[in-house]
DNA sequence: GTGCTTTCCTAATTTACTTCA
DNA sequence: CCTGAAGTAAATTAGGAAAGC
């Protein structure tokens, strides 16, 4: 016999009924486990509806509810029927007519919450995705604004050196060749590379090790004059 | 090519229900 | 135990795109 769900829970039922249904809620439960009633006897419109197939060929449904004083009983999937759902959309996260109507037959659910489900699913996914995204640009911007500080604090050590000791600042190395790795976030000398015996400012005050490999280059800065 | 309908989707929102302080 | 706030997820609504006629 086709099976009803939380359908069975609508306002329009007989109290016993509901009285029923309600005790079915024991405390420690979180989920309304399915099925729990008979379609037939609870929602006998729509499943009648569902079986002439009104809409589209059969394959969609309505009037999820069936309360006749309008309010909507809210269906609760089971943690099987959860499970179910979850693998289908690890496979594909949308649906072909086919699979959403054996989804539902499976689940013994309408195709149609089957649909808002992956519809629910999709939305949370991308939500999470988002999330995650904006969390990696964030990381990025700081990142690049702790290496814009650090940078404006190389240009004032250096304008300082050539208004001091204008010589000494002519025979350094030149800093147009500092570039920045960002994964190993080292600067090296693109000039000095077989060169390790002098490492420049830069290069010391940041802590870099002599003959590093600096493999993606993000950074130039243009030759003085 | 155009208009209409249907279907499916996303995005936003509503709402029933659960959890927890 | 009761209650209200917050969170979650099912369901609804509005509107756009694509396909078929």
């Amino acid at each position: 016999e086709d099976l009803g769900l939380s359908l069975s829970l609508s306002s329009s039922l007989a109290p016993r009924t509901h009285h029923v249904a309600m005790l079915l809620h024991a405390p420690e439960r979180r989920f309304l486990e399915m099925p729990l009633l008979p379609a037939k006897r609870v929602c006998e419109a729509s499943a009648d509806e569902e079986r002439s197939g009104q809409r589209g060929g059969g394959s969609d449904d309505d009037d999820g509810g069936c309360g006749m004083d309008g309010s909507r009983k809210k269906l609760r999937l089971s943690k099987d029927q959860s499970a179910v759902l979850e693998d289908s959309f690890r496979e594909h996260p949308t649906l072909n007519p086919r699979q959403k109507a054996a989804l539902a037959q499976q689940l013994g659910l309408r195709s149609r919450q089957v649909e808002v489900w992956f519809q629910n699913r999709r939305a949370r996914t991308k939500l999470k995705q988002t999330e995650v995204d904006c969390e990696f640009l964030k990381r990025c911007c700081e990142t690049l604004t702790e290496e814009n500080r650090r940078l404006q604090k190389e240009v004032q050590e250096l304008r300082a050196l050539k208004l001091v000791s204008p010589h000494q600042y002519m025979h350094m190395s030149p800093p147009t060749t500092l570039t920045m790795c960002p994964s190993c976030e080292r600067v090296s000398n693109n000039n000095n590379n077989n060169n390790n015996n002098s490492s420049n400012a830069a290069d010391r005050r940041n802590g870099v090790v002599e003959g590093a490999i600096c493999h993606r280059p993000i950074a130039v800065r243009p030759q003085q004059s």
